[in-house]
DNA sequence: GCAAAGATTTGCT
DNA sequence: GCAAATCTTTGCC
């Protein structure tokens, strides 16, 4: 049996929890597909009512309940009509926090993370045969680096949708879970900077440093990253 | 009840 | 480098 994710790691201060969530393993194991394993290499934090940019913004509403919940759980939400993207919950239940999953490294899985690329492109949009074709291509040419390079592509690369909310990601037995660094991993290099996205938020939200990246990841390789 | 905007990704100008 | 695609959630009338 896997060893799962101490729970209690997730009741720390989200910043802390962010930090070493990078080079952390997200393993997806669904019956009938190929089990499958990302090293995390991106995350984002979100913290309280107070962060503007936060989903926890309005207070406690339907969509964001389970960011009040206990801590080491999945929410999983839909921005911009399109794109499902898993947050891990943060913080003592009663305080709203939680880690958005921003990238991973495909460590064990990549034809299945390919395919479940392909599948959810396809079925997400009316294509022609031209258009069709196309959208094959494309997904068949993507790099193995960036089969799972930003949230709403590691939410498909993985089989996540809304439906996914409320998992326990501590639990050995779910099929979506964390797992710790597994031996002999690289040490993260982490840096921070600003969020992504956010720019509706305003000061001092837009600058806080609150995204992690391990810069040593071939997600990373970039200057821009 | 309706209007507006969003924690993104892709493709084309 | 910009805009489109697409639909849920929230805020206001």
């Amino acid at each position: 049996m896997d060893p799962g994710f101490d729970r209690s790691v997730f009741t720390r201060p989200t910043l802390e929890v962010a930090r070493r969530l990078i080079g952390a393993r997200l393993v997806r194991e669904a019956a009938g597909h190929e089990r499958r394993e990302g090293r995390i290499v991106e995350v984002e934090a979100y913290i309280g009512e107070e962060d503007r940019a936060s989903h926890a913004r309005p207070g406690r509403t339907a969509r964001n309940a389970v960011m009040y919940g206990p801590p080491g759980v999945a929410y999983v939400y839909l921005v911009y009509g399109m794109h499902d993207c898993l947050n891990v919950v943060t913080e003592p239940a009663g305080r709203p926090a939680a880690i958005l999953i921003r990238g991973l490294e495909p460590i064990v899985g990549l034809a299945e993370m390919r395919r479940a690329r392909l599948v959810r492109e396809l079925s997400r949009r009316r294509l022609d045969e031209t258009g069709r074709a196309r959208v094959v291509a494309r997904i068949a040419r993507l790099d193995d680096a960036r089969l799972a390079a930003g949230p709403g592509a590691v939410a498909a690369a993985f089989d996540i949708d809304r439906r996914a909310t409320g998992t326990d990601l501590c639990d050995p037995d779910s099929d979506l879970r964390l797992e710790p660094p597994s031996i002999g991993d690289r040490s993260p290099v982490v840096r921070t900077t600003p969020r992504i996205g956010i720019a509706f938020a305003g000061s001092p939200w837009t600058t806080v440093p609150w995204r992690f990246v391990d810069v040593s990841s071939a997600l990373h390789a970039d200057p821009e990253a």
